[in-house]
RNA sequence: GGCGCCAUAGUCUAUCGGUUAGGACGCGGCCCUUUCAAGGCUGAGAGACGGGUUCGACUCCCGUUGGCGCUACCA
């Protein structure tokens, strides 16, 4: 038996250190077996997933150099690798599941639900299906379904009796099966959620091993549910612990930095970032903990990735950047390297054509543009403050640009411009008051290169990381006032 | 709240019942050096707590505590 395994992403935002150690670890574990490693991409979040994701989540891990044998850019022999493209294959599982009484239809609205979940919650009970479209007879299913109702597929759970599941980590982990919720198989569009779509594909795709984040493991009863009503034989699988804050919760943006892409911009390594994040499942040989990708294939080990989710840890990924800088490059490869990064000749004529308006010696240049070659820059909390807005108005702003910006489809000058008025609309300032602390926060000087055309140049990712940094300086915001201001947001994207 | 997972220094980890608990990042000191890095040497620093099992527990079992995840027509 050939071994193969997947990596499958969500193409919902910018790809995630955690998908990157995730298909690492699946990529290392694949190859070691002589196996192959595939792509797959799961955009059955219709409204959340986008292209522009999916194309920077491929750039993303082809920039860290793991290759897939199969994926949607290369097809194979198990294509579409897409799941949007697999529509009426689900629907096909879809209904065998519905003819052998794995799953039911059911028309409980939205408003029901909720409420229903509302009351359970009230009484202190868990939420979860109460089954009421369970015993629904077919003259009821055909009324509704003539009625204009739309169904959802519900995945039919035993309501006593237990499973043990064997992780390849953790050994048999026990559910009771009155723990698993009923979960929806397939939306009321027609499309599955992701338990279907990636049971079926998994098996399609003669997935052998399935290694994904912690997130999953209390799916796997219901994962288990569908294999057997299908009749499948369920790969072997094994739940990675999740990467954490310094704080040990999640990794998230809030608190750091979490995009593939940010840690290219930063100017590291694709290879210190893969070797740092390969640390995590791969023992240093005789202590040595540089190692490149053949050598992390070579000493890969299950056994050896601890449970306790790690913290990344920037401090030793910048060690292991420098010493990769110093030690794996000659000074011909590192002034490539430097070029590369620093995007060519076309993004130097584009700074030098915004500088040259704004300079009396040619000396004036390298001060004006140094923040276009730093990763972070230094502000104090007094020079955001300098300008006319208050120190609540300071931090919505720059909570709405964070919501904002990460929430733009495309990331250039119009939008960007766009987004800043609709800031200063809801903040209600003038947008010469608003923009200011955001040339403190992003240029790191109050007069500087335009800021648009700068935030454009500096990329997103380096963007929201100024503005994350600023808001720190400022006090940062609580939950919240973030939940308060980002319905500000919604409120203004209704009117 | 319910269910599940996890638990060696600040951080990443080694140890698979018997070790002075090893290494790395970070931090301190010293050396090298025109400065700063880099490099070399070196120092401080850990088995969450409580019960068992055992001749002997970091290692096995139970409990407590703590952290994390899930608890959606998101993945």
């Amino acid at each position: 038996m050939i071994v193969r395994t997947r990596v499958a992403p969500s193409p919902t935002g910018d790809p995630h250190v955690g998908t990157a150690y995730v298909a690492l670890v699946n990529y290392c574990f694949a190859k070691q077996h002589g196996g192959r490693f595939l792509l797959r991409i799961e955009d059955t979040d219709r409204t959340r997933s986008t292209a522009a994701s999916e194309a920077v989540i491929l750039e993303a891990l082809h920039w860290l150099g793991l290759a897939w044998d199969e994926g949607p850019d290369i097809g194979g022999p198990h294509g579409p690798y897409r799941q949007s493209e697999r529509l009426e294959i689900y629907a096909r599982y879809a209904r065998e599941l519905l003819e052998n009484g794995a799953a039911f239809r059911c028309f409980c609205t939205p408003e029901r639900l909720d409420a229903m979940r509302a009351e359970q919650i009230r009484n202190k009970r868990p939420p979860a299906y109460d089954g009421r479209c369970l015993p629904l007879t077919q003259e009821e299913i055909a009324a509704n379904e003539a009625a204009g109702i739309p169904p959802v597929v519900r995945l039919r759970v035993p309501r006593e009796g237990s499973v043990t599941i064997d992780d390849l980590l953790r050994g048999p982990i026990h559910f009771d099966w009155n723990n698993v919720d009923m979960q929806v198989l397939v939306k009321s569009d027609g499309w599955p959620t992701y338990h279907l779509a990636n049971v079926v594909d998994d098996h399609l795709m003669e997935i052998t091993h399935v290694m994904r984040g912690e997130e999953w493991l209390s799916s796997a009863p219901k994962h288990w549910l569908l294999y057997r009503a299908f009749g499948w034989q369920m790969p072997q699988i094994a739940h990675l612990p999740l990467l954490r804050n310094a704080d040990k919760s999640k990794l998230s943006k809030r608190k750091n930095p979490t995009g593939i892409l940010f840690y290219r911009r930063m100017g590291y390594l694709p290879e210190a970032l893969a070797n740092f994040l390969g640390l995590f499942s791969v023992p240093p040989l005789d202590g040595e903990e540089m190692m490149d990708l053949a050598a992390m294939v070579e000493r890969f080990d299950l056994k050896h990735i601890s449970l306790g989710g790690p913290v990344f840890d920037v401090k030793k990924l910048d060690w292991l950047n420098g010493r990769y800088l110093r030690e794996k490059l000659d000074v011909k490869a590192f002034v490539e390297r430097v070029r590369v990064w620093a995007g060519g000749e076309d993004v130097i004529d584009r700074i030098a054509a915004l500088a040259q308006q704004r300079i009396e010696r040619l000396s004036d240049l390298g001060p004006l543009c140094a923040f276009l070659f730093a990763g972070r820059v230094e502000i104090t909390a007094d020079q955001l403050r300098a300008g006319k807005l208050d120190d609540e108005s300071l931090r919505k702003a720059f909570v709405l640009a964070l919501a904002i910006f990460d929430a733009l489809p495309e990331w250039e000058f119009d939008a960007i411009a766009a987004g800043v008025a609709r800031i200063a609309e809801i903040v209600g300032a003038k947008v010469r008051d608003v923009v200011r602390p955001f040339y403190v926060a992003v240029t790191g000087s109050p007069q500087s290169l335009p800021l648009y055309d700068s935030m454009v140049l500096l990329g997103r990712d380096l963007v929201r990381e100024r503005l994350r940094v600023a808001l720190e300086r400022l006090g940062g915001a609580t939950g919240a006032e973030t939940e308060r201001w980002k319905k500000l947001l919604e409120a203004d994207a209704a009117a």
